[in-house]
DNA sequence: CTTTGATACATAAGAAAATTATGCATAAGT
DNA sequence: ACTTATGCATAATTTTCTTATGTATCAAAG
């Protein structure tokens, strides 16, 4: 992701969040979503978003279709069962991981 | 640091957030400090830590003496100025990036 | 009295995950 | 015609870790 480092080591599992939220999404409108969420600070590269689609994919979390949308292919993405119990799995970590920034950063 | 990659990316700004709040810290006490305010969690990699550690000595964020504890030398690092300025914007960026988070997993 | 675990620092090799750069293609606005 | 936005993709490089290894002291345990 731009601008901020810190994000490194999170894209996994905020694709994850975000297509929990909804019955899919395509790439493009993940990168749409972060932004929109963070008021333009999370910035996801598509160098970082494609290869960690495609990985997701390879590891059976999720599936893709492609639709063609006003003349225009969009590949379109969601959990499987399997991800969906990955995706739990994580947000559990992820919810631990900022209670433990939270106490180091006194906020 | 183990267990949970999600901290990938974030320990350069514990360590200097860590370093803000004491006079002077030497690398093994920076781990523990991490560990015990994570209940164990967090377990810095001395792989990762000295080498952050060194990085940010050359860059002028922090200095660093040699001390004789119990016959055994310890390096303790302090913040320098230019450090304490890093430290402060690093800290607000982790405030905004841990706002994002909660707004994503809405916690 | 020797072995183990904790303390203490350091670095090299390799892997993971990002950035940067590039390519292709369509649609809409100027 | 040109630029911006939409939409997906991959290669080269860099950053930042993990894992493995090395050195050394001290305390406790057997």
């Amino acid at each position: 992701m731009k601008k901020n480092s810190l994000y490194k080591g999170t894209l996994q599992n905020i694709i994850l969040k975000l297509l929990s939220r909804e019955v899919k999404m395509y790439g493009y409108q993940i990168t749409q979503r972060a932004k929109e969420l963070t008021q333009g600070e999370l910035e996801m590269t598509e160098g970082a978003l494609y290869p960690s689609l495609h990985k997701l994919e390879s590891e059976g979390m999720i599936t893709s279709e492609i639709r063609k949308i006003n003349g225009r292919d969009r590949k379109y993405y969601l959990l499987t069962e399997k991800g969906k119990r990955q995706q739990a799995e994580q947000e559990t970590e992820m919810k631990s991981y900022l209670l433990n920034l939270q106490t180091i950063f006194n906020v």
